[in-house]
Parts: structure tokens; sequence; C-alpha cells
DNA sequence: TTACTTTTGACAATCATTCTCATTGAGACT
DNA sequence: AGTCTCAATGAGAATGATTGTCAAAAGTAA
């Protein structure tokens, strides 16, 4: 295993708060807009470095937007889950669904491939935004 | 229901052609440095605008690289399904799993969302590209 | 404090994708 | 074939997210 250390300072500190009040899916601009909003003074390229380096300890999920930009969210579980997603509030459900998993594996088994990884996310429009 | 008339060019034509020769997810980039390779002259802008209408029209099904880009395909089955690709050579295999959208929709419906939609993608690396 | 290493930030550089707009070509009708 | 109309095209500019650069700043351990 690759013991990555990681440095706590002001900056990381910062980004964590803001992902610990805000629990919809947010991009790294949208996450440094938020910051300049409170005056803090993180530098763009620090909070995207930030957010990769979170999502790669498995600190924050990570999702693509349908056009591709990339946004991160803290989720309350550890364990390996998948969202439901508004598309208009952007409310975010986290979902578990152990048969899909073992679907998605056995998929992977059956032809022989290995290191099998999944992704899978489920769009809607929540209750509260149906006109 | 809208029915969009596109009109049958040589451009769509050699686009059509290249997605039909390759059967791997192919960017709209990839896909344009081919058709040069041919000597086939079809403006950037136009194999994006080509792509994207005929995903539009269900005739190709597009997905997301893990950094985000887009990358085309054409598919067997005109049927919803998913893929298993090969994160070596790209080997694609083409995946149906009805429980999977079962699920999905429940969960959608559990939660009162409505318009639900999901993706879903499988990754791995194929027993040709095993070492 | 000193020495050492990681992290940061301002800004340039990349790179996929979209936009603009003048020109071209398909389809329909004569 | 001539012409009218409007979608389609293409060259290049513009956009916008993300990454690279590198000197300065800030943790960490002794």
């Amino acid at each position: 295993m690759t013991e990555t250390v990681r440095r706590p300072t002001r900056q990381r500190a910062a980004v964590g708060a803001v992902l610990a009040e805000i629990d919809d899916f947010l991009s790294a601009q949208a996450l440094h807009a938020r910051l300049r909003g409170q005056s803090q003074n993180v530098g763009l390229a620090t909070v995207y470095r930030t957010l990769q380096a979170m999502a790669a300890d498995g600190d924050v999920d990570m999702m693509r937007t349908p056009d591709g930009e990339a946004v991160y969210r803290r989720c309350n579980t550890g364990r390996h889950h998948h969202h439901l997603v508004c598309r208009s509030c952007g409310r975010t459900v986290e979902v578990e669904g152990p048969a899909v998993e073992r679907w998605a594996d056995k998929i992977g088994a059956d032809n022989d491939f290995s290191d099998v990884v999944h992704t899978l996310e489920i769009v809607g429009t929540c209750a509260d935004c149906q006109i």
C-alpha cells in the first residue's frame, strides 16, 4: 500500500468545511466561488488539487454531470453506494444496491475481465421540483 | 413528437462509415483524425454536430471516459443496454440487465422522483490485456 | 531555530467543445 | 436546368474546465 501523507492546512480545512455544510454535488469552480464569497483566500488550483486528493482518499465522492464537469460531494457512508440526484435542484439521495454490485461483478467475471469497477448514477426530478 | 428532419450529406455518411467499421468507443477528435487520415474532408465542428445528432436520434451510444471526454459507438441493438469496456484496449461488450433497470426505476419512484434515467458503465481489464 | 519537504497561488498553457457567420448543398417545385 | 429556401458545413475565434509551472510560504522533525 502506498501511504500518502497529507498535511493539514488552512486551505484543506476550508474546502472540507464547505463540503461539510453543503450536501449537494459541487464543482471545483463552484466551491472556489463559495470560498471567495466567504473571503477565504484559496487558489483555484488548490481547490482542484484538494478535491482530487480527497476523492482519491475516498473522503468525497466524485461524479460527472451530463456535460462532463466533475462534481464532488461528501457522503455519509463510507460504504460503496450510488446516487439519486435531482436534475433541477441537485438534491441527492444516497442509495445502495447490493444486487446491482453483484450483477456488475458477475458480468465482468463471465467475460473474463479483471479489476472490474462500475459507475452508476440515477437522475430524475424530485417531488419539490415538479412544476 | 418532434420530427427532426436530417438531410443526408457526404459528411454524415463519412461519419457513419467510420462508426460502422470501428466497434470501440471513439471520441469526436479521434473520429475526425481518422477521417483526415482517409483524406476525407470533414470539419471538426461538423463531426461534433453529427455525433451529437446521431446520439440524440439514438443511432449511437455516448458515454464519458473517466476524464470526462465524450466517446461514441454504434451499437448492435436498439434496445436499452450498458457496456463492459476494457480499460486497456477499449474492447466493448454490450450487456443487458433488466433487473437493474427495474431497480433503478423503483429507487426513483420510491423517492418520488419523476422522469428517472440512469447511467451505468462497467470497466475492467479484458483477458487479452492481462499482462 | 534549522533543515527539509510538501503545499500553495498566480497565471500561463491545454484541450475538448461550442459559437459565429458567410458559404454551400439538398429538396421541392416549375 | 432554374430557382427558392433553409438546413448543413467549415474555418477559425471563443469559451471554459482543468492542468502545468515554479518561486514563495508553511508544516514537520530534530
